[in-house]
RNA sequence: GGGGGAAUGCCCGAGCGGUUAAUGGGGACGGGCUGUAAACCCGUUGGCUUUGCCUACGUAGGUUCGAAUCCUACUUCCCCCA
């Protein structure tokens, strides 16, 4: 990770700067923000509710390397302060203030994640609640009179949300306030966000410039679409690779991805130029995804492991082998009689099944195997003294000792 | 302050006194097929050692031979008027 900083001009390109962006606003200024040939300061908001992050994340972020290679300095903004509102792009109930020591937490959790992308020794990290915590009602009114509700309800999802009839609520229309002040106080020279983001982000140029500060340049990115192929990637909607996923996971669940997304996928999570890779995919669709599978798990887990990855899935899948790791486990002596035990226990027991109803739907749609062997009977046991390797579907296996009586 | 609506299984959403664990999507899972955990096709999708039993339609009661469906109260949410 440790390559040499300020070795590329700042100036370099202001096409690199924009590279993959959806929108600037403006060129103008960055172009003069550039000229003056020094770092800019690139903000980043950091939500401290959740610290998983996955490879939508990664889009910003590999984005703020790109700016930091550039020499630039980044600056996460911890939203201790802002949790608490949360973004009203999401779901929007008030959440519950979060405790110094969990935001602490998950920043720590954040930072050991964004690691695998960025320089954190070289970025800035600062608390927003370092300034919310002191101010007063008065202040926070005075912030309020700087928006208007017109204003406020041009941002579509307050607009669909309400000609919805579905509730707002007034603390939330803080939420790009509170953001915009943070551009105030860290002196923002930039802020990179999902498109998701631009109005807040728009929203902190105002500020800015109410302040009598040059604004802000907002940089957005697109949001990364998760593996349902529609959606925007999201950990709650199951549609996500985690960064710290085990590298199987990873290549599995790209693996997984519908192949119209290969391209977007290409271009936002991986440095493969696009003329190279609208090749691969219309070359070979199956070798342009493994590939792509294998860049991601090597990105987070090392070239070698992108490797067996390869290797490994090949081996499950096209040739119904066995994977590398196989949980093992042996059941304790009580579950066992006589005739060994139950298949259906088994399965609840290794957690194969989520209720023994559902270990019976299993093993009647044939999809319980024991040693390779199907099993059709929902009244099989495994032997007492044995040691078996039990399948369900096409990937989950594990190894279970039955003792003898 | 007044008036009107709504709460259903993982999610969305039918049902509006009487086959029925409750139509239909989505998701998830299983099978088939394959170029992959893509696409496509088929199936399953409350629990329980399951020819049966139990628990379910916001919460608590009530009416009825019988309620997710009717009544009452409560809770939460939304809309309109002020």
């Amino acid at each position: 990770m440790g390559r040499p900083r300020h070795t590329l001009p700042m100036t370099r390109s202001i096409d690199e700067l924009l590279t993959n962006t959806v929108a600037c606003n403006t060129r103008e200024d960055l172009e003069r923000k550039l000229k003056a040939g020094r770092p800019l300061r690139v903000k980043l908001g950091v939500d401290p509710s959740s610290a998983d992050l996955h490879i939508g994340h990664s889009v910003v972020l590999r984005h703020m390397r790109r700016l930091q290679d550039l020499g630039h300095q980044a600056v996460f903004i911890i939203g201790q302060a802002t949790a608490m509102v949360g973004d009203p792009s999401g779901k929007n109930a008030m959440r519950p203030q979060l405790t110094r020591e969990d935001v602490a937490a998950n920043a720590q959790t954040y930072f050991d994640q964004a690691r695998l992308i960025l320089d954190m020794d070289a970025v800035e990290v600062v608390y927003n609640s370092s300034w919310f915590d002191e101010m007063g009602f008065m202040d926070a009114i005075r912030l309020g009179g700087l928006m208007t509700v017109a204003r406020m309800m041009e941002r579509d999802t307050f607009e669909k949300r309400y000609k919805a009839g579905e509730a707002i609520g007034i603390h939330e229309f803080f939420y790009p306030l509170m953001q915009g002040r943070d551009s105030v106080e860290v002196k923002a020279d930039i802020e990179l966000g999902g498109t998701d983001q631009t109005f807040n982000l728009l929203v902190g140029r105002d500020l800015m410039r109410e302040a009598g500060l040059e604004p802000q340049v907002c940089l957005t990115l697109p949001l990364l679409r998760g593996l349902d192929g529609t959606q925007k990637m999201s950990k709650s909607l199951g549609n996500a690779i985690g960064l710290t996923d085990p590298p199987r996971d990873m290549f599995g669940k790209a693996m997984s991805l519908p192949d119209e997304l290969m391209e977007e996928w290409y271009k936002l999570v991986t440095d493969v130029p696009a003329a190279d890779a609208a090749a691969a995919i219309a070359a070979s669709p199956r070798d342009a995804k493994v590939d792509l599978a294998r860049r991601i798990v090597a990105t987070y887990h090392g070239d070698e492991a992108g490797a067996s990855a390869v290797e490994e899935f090949e081996r499950i899948f096209r040739q119904k082998g066995l994977p590398d790791e196989i949980p093992e486990s042996e059941l304790p002596g009580d579950m066992v009689d006589d005739d060994g035990v139950w298949i259906i226990r088994v399965l609840t027991h290794l957690g194969m099944a989520a209720s023994a109803s559902a270990a019976r739907r299993l093993v009647k749609e044939g999809g319980v195997r024991v040693d390779g062997e199907r099993v059709n009977d929902e009244q099989a046991r495994v032997a007492p003294g044995t040691e078996s390797l039990v399948q369900v579907g096409k990937r989950r296996f594990h190894r279970v000792t039955v003792p003898a009586r």
